[in-house]
DNA sequence: TAGTTAGATAGATATGAATCTATCTATGCG
DNA sequence: CGCATAGATAGATTCATATCTATCTAACTA
């Protein structure tokens, strides 16, 4: 197990309006602008309660676990969850608490640049 | 759900030693300190890697969270994954995923003292 | 083509979080 | 009881992150 990229993806969770995307995405409400199963960025803002760059900023981050996928339509884009994106999250917790995961004293990477200090 | 909290749960699976924590108490190796089947506070700082403050801190933060249990044993504390600590986040995430959330739209808890200023 | 709109990006700001040294409190031992 | 030890806490530092305003780029429309 990667316990850096492991990290990561829990961090992308670690946010209640990232949360609350995803639990829109995951059932997702009949929007006029998006296609159905999507969720337009135009309506996210209301949804999140939020200034439109953070949430764009905050879909940025989900695309970039790769919890989420981003799909231009024209001046528009539609966000839906990615395929196997949180089942992969819920395999690390599965093997996190079976803890099977080989030589666990060298899988710790050291992502962060305070350390190399 | 309350997205909040379970951000705040995430959170804490959100930092690479943190998780490695998690998986050695998933998997304790046998030490002379602890009794079996958990770890002695005292052996943490060498598995990590860290100084032994910031280990503290870690571990205050996963009691905090539910997923860990401590037991002071005289001078010496032991620690073990909290009995359902790491099912929950399963939990959490198999009801995210299956949005069987209620009204979704008020579930944003505003935990944070920025929005309010 | 000029103007409008959607959404990403840049930059600034305030807050949060990981890490360390130093210190304190509780426990154990001679 | 004085000293040693374990581990929590305090404080400082650095880096990360959420949020906003402003701006840019791409797409659309008249």
């Amino acid at each position: 197990m990667d316990f850096g990229k492991s990290a990561e993806l829990f961090r992308a969770l670690g946010d209640p309006g990232r949360l609350k995307v995803l639990a829109l995405l995951a059932a997702p409400p009949a929007e006029a602008c998006a296609p159905a199963g999507r969720i337009c960025a135009c309506d996210l803002t209301e949804h999140l309660g939020l200034s439109q760059p953070t949430v764009s900023h905050h879909m940025k981050l989900l695309v970039a676990a790769g919890l989420v996928t981003a799909t231009k339509r024209g001046r528009w884009t539609d966000y839906a969850l990615a395929p196997g994106g949180l089942t992969q999250v819920q395999t690390l917790l599965a093997d996190l608490q079976s803890a099977s995961l080989g030589s666990v004293g060298t899988e710790l990477d050291q992502p962060r640049p305070a350390e190399a200090s």
